[in-house]
RNA sequence: GGAGGAAUACCCAAGUCCGGUUGAAGGGAUCGGUCUUGAAAACCGACAGGUCGAGAAAUCGGCGCAGGGGUUCGAAUCCCUUUUCCUCCGCCA
């Protein structure tokens, strides 16, 4: 959600924000919430002065009645009475222009950073920088699926039985190695000063409509029945808003956190469920980190965040790039955002592994999230990225790491999560 | 899940039964000063947070005592409701 008083103040500027996204059909929200909002502007003043008027006159009938003057209180009670009345009508306009503000303010995407490309959807994403030699050997690399089969690694026809298509079960070394990664991971980010948090695995909604848009929510998270609570998409989404309505200590930021958390998600809308294997399931693990900073500093954040991702990567043997997100793709409340991709060399191209994060003050603004600065108080930045996300890391690296016989080296990094092994060997080829 | 109790400002806390100069006593913390070589202590003084609106500004006004709603001329105070915490019981890894 952007500051009302950009549109006060600016509403080319949002409009011109709204063209670089190609959300055209946006463009008239900005004009309906300039003009909803002068209107409720006139009515905030003469509610303000009628009630205003109340409380001067109900403290004479306070005083009134103290020195048992009950007929002139009387009088003066029928005043008030009249002015209740015309404010009763005028409290219902305030209240629903106010509500027509806010549905269509949170529609209104975050204004961009000057830095992001433009372009209609994510075929115009950017290639910005490679880490590491994509390496294709001269055999052939099998989908994972089959490699993690030829480990006994995991049983997707089980998990239809139990959960249906998109939930597998992992097994054997597999499984391990999906911990171990995981594990590898939250040490990695400890190392770099993140404060490990293990948070709640699902939250309310008003977090969950203060962390994400609508679109995001319908395609993503998943309701408990006859109950207030979603389960997570990641864990972002409860550490972002375990600072929800907090007013912070400008001496307590950055706030730097790594945290764990099983991710679930629908996968409703563009790609969907459709391959097999891991690639893309309604259930993973994760490890996130999440930065909530002052606003001139998230910037550099962003910049460091990604950096770690690859970092991490890079110390798996696994080769990488960074893709930046264009305008079109960029969710509504991101001010910049781009993907860390690992490569395929089975598929010969990189593939989405993390997606690192500035949501500018659009989350805390919807959540309330402000600090208590020198003069005046404001909302801080908040920043998230992919660590490591299990299903897709245990890709890459069984397809970095594969060697022509069939068996997958553990790198180095790995080895003491997996109990000294260097080495995997297919258990049937 | 059942039965009780509680939620007041940065923290502690009075006020709630019995509605009206209480937007809120008192204490702590904080800031300034006196004293001191310096500090602490003591004493003196200051300061009450947040948010919305009007205004060039000084400033003024609305809201605001966990959230929402109601009763009333008027609600921290009465009623309903939601949430959270505490105690006890039940269930449970």
């Amino acid at each position: 959600m952007i500051d009302i008083k950009l549109i006060r103040e600016n509403s080319d500027l949002v409009k011109e924000n709204i063209k670089k996204k190609f959300q055209d059909e946006k463009l008239g929200l900005v004009d309906e919430v300039y003009e909803y909002d002068k209107t409720y502007r006139e009515y905030k003043l003469e509610g303000d002065k009628l009630r205003a008027q109340r409380n001067e006159l109900s403290n004479q009938i306070g005083k009134l009645m103290r020195d048992g003057k009950k007929d002139e209180a009387e009088k003066i009670k029928k005043e008030v009475s009249a002015i209740n009345e015309k404010l009763d009508k005028l409290e219902v306009s305030e209240e629903s222009l106010e509500h027509e503000i806010k549905t269509r303010m949170m529609v209104i995407p975050n204004i961009i950073d000057s830095s992001v490309p433009i372009g209609k959807d994510d075929s115009e994403n950017v290639e910005n920088e490679k880490f590491g030699e994509p390496k294709v050997p001269d055999y052939e690399i099998p989908y994972h699926a089959e490699i993690m089969e030829s480990f006994n690694g995991w049983d997707k026809e089980s998990a239809g039985r139990t959960s249906g298509n998109g939930f597998y079960y992992l097994m054997g070394d597999m499984a391990r190695l999906h911990s171990a990664m995981l594990s590898y991971a939250r040490d990695f980010m400890i190392d770099k000063g993140f404060t490990y948090c293990i948070p709640p695995f699902m939250i309310r909604s008003d977090v969950v409509t203060g962390v994400m848009s609508f679109a995001e929510m319908d395609a993503m998270m998943y309701k408990i029945e006859g109950e207030d609570l979603y389960l997570i998409g990641t864990s972002e989404h409860s550490m972002i808003g375990k600072f929800k309505d907090q007013l912070i200590k400008e001496d307590s930021l950055p706030i730097t956190m790594t945290s764990y958390s099983p991710c679930f998600r629908k996968e409703v809308g563009a790609h969907g469920i459709e391959e097999r294997g891991i690639y893309r399931v309604h259930q993973f693990e994760k490890q996130e980190m999440v930065v909530l900073c002052k606003p001139e500093d998230s910037m550099k954040w962003y910049e460091k965040m990604w950096q770690y991702t690859v970092e991490l990567f890079r110390s798996l043997d696994i080769p990488v790039r960074t893709l930046e997100c264009c305008s079109g793709d960029l969710a509504d409340l991101k001010v910049k955002s781009c993907d860390v991709e690992a490569w395929s060399p089975r598929q010969k191209k990189y593939f989405e592994v993390g997606s690192c994060s500035n949501l500018g003050d659009a989350q805390a603004r919807r959540l309330g999230i402000r600090v208590k600065g020198e003069k005046e108080n404001y909302y801080l930045h908040t920043l998230n990225n992919t660590v490591l996300a299990s299903s897709r890391a245990i890709i890459a690296l069984l397809e970095n790491n594969y060697q022509e016989d069939g068996s997958v080296l553990i790198p180095k990094a790995l080895q003491p999560y997996m109990g000294g092994k260097t080495i995997l060997k297919p258990i049937k080829k």
